[in-house]
DNA sequence: TCCTTGACTCAGA
DNA sequence: CTCTGAGCCAAGG
């Protein structure tokens, strides 16, 4: 078992939780909110930090709202295998609302991450 | 151990 | 706006 995956993934799920309905965030802006762990660099963190935040998201808990995580241009991006829709659905139902081309107007519904205090409650921020 | 994948992103064309 | 390719590297076969 690796507890230092372990431990990452809940630190991603525990910002996750953090969205309000009706907001979406981003893999990229999630990573940054976390320091570069595992020893990484901090050029390989932000080259590679998006991406582990997709694998906490494919082994998320279901107390986590999974479908508010987007990438950065607007769009759901899921596995090949799934289309999509049950995340998109979601969306929508929270109100949020997506263009013609499957986009989400990042500029109305971006989360702006949590407060200072809330970081630094959690040990990301001193 | 080598090879392929991957819930990403950014810069170019 | 859409499509490519490069960058990065952990996991699993």
């Amino acid at each position: 078992m690796i507890p230092d995956r372990m431990a990452y993934h809940q630190l991603v799920w525990e910002i996750v939780r953090e969205i309000p309905p009706g907001k979406v965030s981003t893999y990229g802006r999630i990573a940054g909110l976390l320091a570069p762990i595992h020893g990484m660099s901090e050029q390989a963190y932000s080259a590679r930090g998006a991406r582990m935040v997709g694998g906490a998201m494919a082994a998320c808990p279901s107390n986590v709202p999974w479908h508010r995580v987007i990438n950065a241009q607007g769009k759901v991006s899921l596995r090949k295998s799934d289309g999509g829709v049950e995340q998109r659905t979601r969306l929508e139902d929270e109100g949020v609302e997506f263009d013609e081309k499957d986009r989400v107007d990042l500029k109305r519904y971006l989360w702006q991450g949590p407060p200072d205090k809330w970081l630094i409650e959690h040990g990301l921020k001193d």
